[in-house]
DNA sequence: AATGAATGAGTTTTCATTCAT
DNA sequence: TATGAATGAAAACTCATTCAT
């Protein structure tokens, strides 16, 4: 009603909680963070948090909501493009663009799989990535080709964390990583069958 | 057959400690999983666990060496050899080896890394792979060729847990990953650079 | 008489948790009692108690700060005074005082000197003992004299507990203790050095 | 049988058990000293300890046996005695020598009276001392007399611990203690009853 | 004279959650 | 939009003790 950013402490408590939620979740682990943890950092009391989260599982559902959507858009957009292999590319370059927007989230995701395997959507999460490798591959490729899809698909994955180590700049880096998972995807497309 | 008695429980109750946490552990998570639990499974008392560890994450930790050990032992062999392509894809195989040898510990790993990388010897997890990386790549690669070695090793990892779901014998899927790593260490290993 | 409600419960769980636990750990020690026992009684459960302490230790030390409130303001007060034999007396007077309005605690703290020792106050615990020597002897008085101000201070100690198997009222004996403590103070004093 | 020094890791474990666990006790307190703690300084296993002792508690009753010997044969001593002033002097020595004897011990049964008290003689222990104090008083004397009575004898305690942080020689001090405790004692038996 | 393996009963502590205000 | 006070359930861990060998 009044200005365009709201005042910096009203009605904001929803997203300070998933963020500082996000952040101790992927620095710890989500087992290992306490509400209390993440009340305190945040000087409310636990049961604030309530008001705003059913539950904790909750406040992870929804983060991993945050996460998903994209994927999903993703998986939408590329469903009703032909399938090309012009298409696929820019599906891996859409996912790594989708990868770098939310990249603590899918980190933490990664890492805490044994805990989101539970949560509803952990089944969904593992389809999703076949409805993704669907996307990229020849419908009937064979495996090699398959698996290069898969290899495509997770070197952008593993560029997230362990390229930290080496060196270049970011850029550099993220080229690199789309370079090499776009020749996977070619070569993938490219036998004679 | 012979013995009449309920559980003739030999020395090996250690061993059985460590079977049963480690399909816990891979099935719910490190920390969801309750020593109450392994107790129960094992038919003795929590105390009887903490007879044979100290802690918790000494049963964790015990788990962890023995991936660790043939890792290690890999690493070894490889910084002992001429630096040839021959020698990289072969290290690919063993690595491969490696990982069939004690999959459902590397599973694990995977899926409870937030844990893990507490666990002393997380950081050592992310050297380790740095080393391996070291080993296939060529030390001048530029990037790409880096992150193509990289995209190997995670290859056989991804290999082990997305693959599930794709159709083919165990031994074809193994082997079609193989095909694939050993290509991109090949890729990575010839740029005239 | 007015309320119908079980038990009002209103601000004063904490303070109801210091005495009923100064009660047990008095009777039967500080590892003795049990947070159990301390819940039970006080008809909450564990897990109140720790929305008021952080610690079992926390309740310790909270009431071990109540006996060591008025033996510094002595201190202190003792410092700021002449060092007359006068001054002396009305110390030895006012930590009379104390003692009686603190009883059952100087003696849960007396009879369980191994477990305060720990707590981080009970080298101070020493300290302040050796401060209310120095304060009640001459400053450069021979050994003899020096012990007979320690001995003159902790006659009030023993007094607490030795006394009661003696007959007589309490007032005479608090009396008789005093001019017990006070005479050692007087020859403390005295010597020609 | 053989030499009059037996072998000097042969059979004297039990006084060797006896030995850690005062040390330990006196350091720690009963309670927080486990036998897995005096098991391990002595590098046997627990069952060890069990062989020698039927139960915790009976290695420090065998404890406090060996304080409250020598107390006993003091107090048999002392009721044989004519009850003159010489013999009360006499008295108060020989406790101060009983005390020297059994330093740690005495300590310990200070500083953990808590425990000490249920032991089925920690009553007793109170009435030692009251038979120690009825020993060294006039039969029917004012109560300050027996309050100095009491002091003396505490002075003696307090000297083991407070007095340790005063300067001078040990012999010197123990000098000093006693010569005042003997004074109190003269005090308490010259009054014009 | 001692050990290896285990137990039962307990401990302190932590956590997600609730609810009246 | 929150808080203060509490709970129920469970967790990890410890301890004294036992007993067959």
């Amino acid at each position: 009603m009044s200005s365009s950013t709201p005042a910096p402490r009203r009605g904001n408590t929803r997203q300070r909680i998933q963020d500082v939620a996000l952040e101790l979740f992927a620095e710890q682990g989500y087992e290992k963070t306490s509400l209390r943890e993440i009340a305190e950092r945040l000087e409310v009391t636990k049961a604030a948090l309530y008001y705003h989260f059913k539950t904790k599982e909750d406040i992870l559902i929804s983060l991993a909501e945050d996460l998903t959507r994209p994927l999903d858009e993703l998986l939408e957009w590329g469903a009703t493009q032909p399938r090309t292999l012009e298409t696929k590319q820019e599906i891996m370059r859409r996912y790594g663009d989708a990868l770098a927007g939310a990249a603590p989230l899918f980190r933490f995701m990664q890492e805490n799989q044994a805990t989101v395997r539970e949560l509803r959507f952990g089944k969904d999460m593992k389809e999703r990535m076949m409805a993704m490798v669907e996307l990229v591959k020849e419908p009937e490729a064979e495996l090699a080709d398959q698996v290069r899809a898969v290899a495509a698909l997770f070197s952008m994955h593993a560029g997230m964390f362990l390229l930290q180590n080496l060196d270049g700049s970011a850029e550099e880096k993220r080229a690199a990583v789309l370079e090499v998972a776009l020749d996977l995807i070619t070569q993938a497309n490219s036998s004679k069958s």
